[in-house]
RNA sequence: GGGCCGUUAGCUCAACUAGGCAGAGCAGCUGACUCUUAAUCAGGAGGUUAUAGGUUCGAUUCCUAUACGGCCCA
């Protein structure tokens, strides 16, 4: 039985303890109480602890409450840790101390269950700060055991299914989505130090733009119309900056239709957020003040290790044209970028399918996911990408072909994309319609006609920069994770059925 | 979508190469033990070997299909 998600009621271990758990009920045991008060967590106790030194009252009683992770017992005492949110802490529990009948219902706990105890600590012979029971209550029966002690749960499948298990036993990966809630949180500060706004924006669109991906559809039955999970706030997010909200991000999910892997998830993280009166150039400076800020007040250095790499993130990083990443890393001959037939036996000798006839920009963008990306270890800005495949991006000053855009790479994956963004809506009104044309030659992730967003853009946005930054991922960069199942506390899985 | 690998007791894993009674450690159970810490000692229990078929006197083992997971590719 994998799944560990069927009543399994032919199980013997939890046959014993569903008796178990009758047998306290016979004893006028509550299973499941919510009377027991505390005076303090496992980390108070120690801290109080550590500034009596010598000095510690061995009269003074503490009331905690814990999961009993395990027990040694030696007829009429026992040695048990439990833990709380705050840690670990021994308890010493004697018959002697609490009596004959609390004894007895005691030796029905398990590893597992929920206790309450009141007791003094005191230091044991081999010099564990311990709290002896002056009494010990069962506060939740568990039915079901725990995973074992020592090998803890290693099978993949049930650690992602069953993720309270997971961090039950595995303190590692409770280490990691600490470490997520504080990098977020330490985003959102630094923004907002800066005087951005946080907003939110729909995640239920009429037309999901600000991406080339394919959408979840959904159905709104009150209105009786389609409604799309976003693939990005982008389009929303500008909206706001021609509302005047100059300074403005988001940090939530977006939803991609797409195939699952250890970079994709169907639903992630992205913050966005856009500077009116900025350019590009401007946030790749923002991103390296940020990442450093980030990596700094998370980790306490500026660099990390990534799968074995060490990457150092002080700066200034390095910014390489797409065209010539293409060429010194990607092995291309520059004579051939315009060439779309040696592009695509260029692809074929590297043993790349290109599927679809594609324009140019999109085999030179798919020649750089293979030969390119996974070379990009030190933090890279790939800059000028081409026009068509940056519908939403400002036009190069120098060259009307290329974009003022740029993507960051780090570890060998795709971390950020910004740029300047096109505020001009004849332009973008344009792109749309050359999007719309991919989209008729069968581009399923081509953009939408977006009527309404043009609209806005008729009543002027300032010149702006925006950017996005792939949470789950730079998460998997600071916690040295090879998955970004590891990252997303329940990440999508097929049903068992 | 394709390729490779995996699924055995509550958990971690053997047994499969070359078909021959399905095992261990931990957890749990019974008993002993009032300073242990992967406690110790003694005893006993726990299995539809993912699912459905096939080959065979006999299948955890070989074959086919399916489900789920992992890695790689698309």
């Amino acid at each position: 039985m994998r799944c560990g998600c069927t009543v399994d009621e032919t199980s013997e271990v939890v046959r014993q303890r569903r008796e178990k758990a009758q047998a306290l009920v016979d004893e006028g045991v509550e299973l499941y109480p919510n009377d027991f008060r505390l005076s303090h967590t496992v980390e108070s106790v120690r801290e109080y602890i550590r500034k009596q030194k010598e000095d510690v009252d061995d009269t003074a009683v503490f009331s905690m409450a814990g999961r009993i992770i395990g027990r040694r017992s030696f007829g009429r005492a026992t040695f048990l840790h439990f833990r709380d949110y705050t840690g670990q802490l021994q308890a010493y529990v004697k018959q002697d101390e609490i009596g004959q009948n609390t004894y007895e219902l005691f030796k029905k706990f398990d590893i597992g269950d929920f206790i309450g105890i009141k007791g003094t600590v005191f230091l044991t012979k081999t010099g564990e700060w311990t709290i002896s029971a002056k009494e010990i209550r069962l506060l939740s029966k568990t039915i079901r055991p725990l995973p074992e002690k020592f090998h803890g749960l290693k099978d993949t499948e049930k650690r992602y299914r069953q993720r309270y298990l997971d961090l039950v036993m595995n303190p590692e990966v409770r280490a990691i989505f600490v470490n997520r809630a504080r990098i977020i949180q330490t985003f959102r500060e630094f923004l907002l130090e800066r005087d951005f706004l946080e907003v939110e924006t729909p995640m239920m669109q009429p037309l999901p733009g600000g991406a080339e991906a394919t959408p979840f559809k959904t159905f709104h039955n009150a209105l009786g119309v389609e409604l799309f999970l976003r693939i990005a706030p982008e389009l929303y997010l500008k909206r706001l900056v021609i509302g005047g909200v100059e300074r403005v991000f988001e940090i939530n999910r977006s939803f991609r239709n797409e195939g699952i892997s250890t970079q994709h998830n169907p639903e992630f993280t992205m913050l966005e957020f856009y500077v009116a009166y900025a350019t590009y150039e401007d946030l790749m400076t923002l991103t390296e003040e940020m990442f450093r800020f980030v990596t700094q007040r998370v980790l306490g250095v500026s660099g990390f290790t990534y799968q074995g790499n060490k990457i150092d993130l002080e700066g200034p990083w390095r910014r390489l044209s797409l065209k010539d990443a293409l060429s010194e890393l990607g092995g291309v001959d520059p004579s051939a970028f315009n060439d779309r037939e040696r592009l695509l036996d260029f692809a074929k000798s590297k043993g790349i399918q290109v599927t679809k006839v594609r324009r140019l920009g999109k085999i030179l963008t798919k020649l750089f996911d293979v030969l390119v990306e996974p070379k990009l270890i030190e933090p890279t800005f790939i800059v000028d990408y081409p026009v068509e495949i940056s519908p939403l991006a400002r036009r190069s000053a120098s060259d009307p072909e290329l974009t003022e855009r740029f993507e960051l790479f780090i570890g060998g994956s795709e971390i950020a994309n910004g740029f300047s963004e096109l505020n001009d809506p004849v332009d973008q009104k344009k792109r749309f319609l050359d999007q719309v044309a991919d989209r008729d030659e069968g581009d399923e992730e081509a953009h939408h006609m977006d009527e309404d967003y043009v609209l806005a853009l008729e009543y002027g946005m300032p010149p702006t920069a925006g950017e996005g930054i792939g949470i789950d991922r730079f998460v998997m960069l600071l916690t040295d994770v090879p998955s970004i199942r590891e990252v997303i506390l329940f990440p999508q899985l097929k049903s068992r059925t």
